[in-house]
DNA sequence: CCAAAGGGGACTAAAATGGTCCTATATGAT
DNA sequence: ATCATATAGGACCATTTTAGTCCCCTTTGG
């Protein structure tokens, strides 16, 4: 998996929505008929991105949400960070900031340089992206460089 | 987020355990008293990856688990989608394989080519580089032409 | 003053997750 | 043979997370 969750798949939608007419405000209920989305759901998820601070709300009649800054300024990364908080593959299996297991897993290290890799590959895709038609190129990355295992030094300990 | 489950994370610091002594085979005791893990939660992971086919085990006693192929051969991709099923960021927010939002998300092609991506980037991280205590060197890739957007293009429709 | 918006929560139902346990089977040693 | 040690394969449960709904409040334009 590594999957989003519905409401962050939601907000790309919606952020994509707004971000191809960018001049206009946009209700939650405009933007729920458009994308064949409940309305409540809508909602929250409009307030989430707004009070992360990636749309800009205005009440009363004629209200509706616009984009808080262009959309090439608005990565990836900042749309799922608005919704499921910060980007990182792993928590190190505990949740309390600091992890008991640290000195046994012995993976940390290099789990948070992949988790990084990752992060940077989303901060690179802006929200103009999602939104054009045309395909993104990404640079297929080419893998690391070969490893030589330790091999069988450690038998027992 | 985008986190690995905790079950991911278990998987990768057994597999890793197993990938420094691979002549030997591993018990699920012997592995949970050296992560300070759970017994009974360590055993449901190694049936796990045993099943998909990443370790072998040999029952009876001096049973235990050795890894199928060689720590090189094996990719992070293998061992998370091992736990956790198929990566993929999104199953396009439905169930069922075919996503009846998919006309009107217009997100779907982008955010699979960003999948893509990531998938590459794992695939690339092998079991040898997690086990090494070495950091890995992962090749920054440098994100993606710009792009305008189409603008105003579209008021009403 | 009213209707149309968003703001902020509380709440609930359903699903995923983590973890435990039990019974069966295979294997080596005595 | 029998026993101790392992895995195999589920069933099961508790907890958390997630998605979704609803209600009452405030803001704003007509």
């Amino acid at each position: 998996m590594l999957k989003l969750s519905k409401l962050t798949d939601y907000a790309a939608m919606i952020m994509a929505q707004i971000a191809r007419a960018p001049e206009e405000a946009h209700t939650a209920s405009e933007l729920a008929q458009r994308l064949h989305l409940p309305h409540p759901t809508v909602g929250k998820t409009l307030k989430m991105l707004a009070k992360e601070g990636l749309l800009i709300s205005r009440r009363g009649s004629h209200g509706g949400y616009v984009l808080a800054r262009p959309a090439v300024e608005i990565a990836a990364s900042d749309i799922i960070a608005a919704i499921e908080g910060p980007i990182g593959m792993t928590e190190c299996s505990h949740v309390d900031g600091e992890c008991e297991l640290i000195g046994t897993c012995g993976v940390a290290d290099n789990w948070q340089r992949v988790s990084q890799a990752i992060r940077t590959l989303l901060d690179g895709v802006t929200l103009a992206h999602l939104a054009q038609e045309a395909p993104i190129k990404l640079p297929v990355l080419m893998p690391i460089q070969s490893v030589t295992l330790p091999s069988v030094s450690e038998g027992r300990r």
